[in-house]
DNA sequence: TTCTTTTTTTAGACGCGACTAATCTTTATA
DNA sequence: TATAAAGATTAGTCGCGTCTAAAAAAAGAA
């Protein structure tokens, strides 16, 4: 396997995280990528090549085998990056996301094995998503989001959304970060705040901040394989 | 400050390096980043115009001060990664070297700061080289080496040549690293092989081996700026 | 000083990864 | 179903960083 540029995996990684079961258009890979859908064309044209995607035109793209395994392996690289950031060396939240993703292009494989021993083995990055394993692997993610909870439900979260850094400091301050239980007390209608109580404590939340927040009704770390 | 490329700072650092006080030759600089003559003096138009380099056409090349801030920022990079790889990472001499050389250029001042702060702000890396302060000061290195040293003397190593890591394996093993004291028993005439005793303990080692180990007379670290 | 060798630069090319403008294909709407 | 809008591709350009081959300049030898 010959070495693959920055660009190139971050293609990759895009194109994993945008494909559910069907194909992705070159227009979200241009709006997640922040690049011309030209830019994306011509791209998707030598990943072809490569064999790393399966790209017809006007048609869409899809990851091969291969463009998957790359995917997950530069994935990996930046969970095992954001956990040590954050639980090794005190990043924020915000740093911590910023370094992985660059830093995730540039370690070896060497230097992944000593993270992931350092930080005894993880299957979580501190955002609650599951860290593929060396082979490839990943846990499924919880789907629900604290939004669609309805009062007098109890659940765990277990993930949190990494798009917005701000909104994760806030969300470390309220105590939602993955593995608290929260009991939804109340909803308010018409789109309204959320009344949920932690360790007994009540709080409020907006709606658009619980729609951030992702849970499962049993311990979420036992759950996935 | 504009984001530079892993190239513009790799010719700096290399450029820095073989900068005494005169001007640096494009063959030198071809040579040392494995690229041709051409490729060289292409650069060197391109970080004269950056104003990085001071490039006068057939009479060489010079940091300017700029250039010179930027080389010292890598190599600090390099020298405090390379400490961190290898006390708190446990990488070997080789593995150490090959990752220094690239995270070099994609940390940030956070993840610097971090690194500096968790090695408990060191002066000199592994192999004994002074890492520059951020500020752009650096100490300068012995220059005398053990294969010059008379016998009878008693000096100590500064610091080793970080060219070739089997011959730093090699060092490791006879305990000729930064910080050892080392008496000068025997020299076989034609560049024969050195008698040296360390700890009471005597070695012979060749004269090779001893050319790539720098001493002073003193403590070394006592003696830098 | 003149010729030869070495060093450096110039000229021209290429792949990468981006861009804009124009065009083509598909999908939606009237 | 014809037309308009949205989505995707093509065409052409650009800067980066490399290359080879050829030309020019500097240094060394006769
Ligand atoms: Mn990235
Ligand atoms: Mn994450
Ligand atoms: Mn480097
Ligand atoms: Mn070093």
């Amino acid at each position: 396997m010959r070495m693959l540029s920055q660009a190139v995996e971050d293609y990759l990684k895009a194109i994993y995280k945008l494909q559910g079961d069907g194909r992705v258009a070159t227009n979200d890979i241009a709006q997640v990528m922040e690049v011309s859908s030209a830019s994306v064309t011509n791209m998707l044209k030598r990943l072809t090549k490569m064999e790393l995607v399966d790209h017809a035109s006007y048609k869409g793209v899809r990851l091969t085998g291969a463009g998957t395994k790359v995917a997950l392996e530069i994935i990996r690289h930046h969970r095992l990056l954001e956990t040590y950031l954050k639980e090794i060396m005190g990043f924020s939240w915000s740093e911590m996301h910023a370094e992985a993703e660059r830093l995730e292009h540039h370690i070896s494989e060497e230097f992944e094995e000593r993270i992931d021993e350092m930080l005894g083995f993880p299957t979580h990055d501190p955002h609650g998503h599951p860290i593929p394993t060396k082979d490839g692997q990943i846990a499924d993610s919880a789907t629900q989001t604290l939004a669609e909870v309805e009062p007098g439900e109890r659940v765990v979260v277990h993930h949190v959304s990494d798009a917005d850094s701000d909104l994760l400091e806030y969300l470390e301050g309220a105590g939602l970060l993955p593995n608290s239980r929260v009991h939804v007390v109340e909803k308010e209608p018409f789109n309204g705040p959320i009344t949920v109580a932690m360790d007994g404590a009540e709080r409020v939340i907006g709606r658009e901040v619980a729609s951030h927040v992702f849970v499962a009704h049993e311990r979420p770390f036992e759950a996935g394989a």
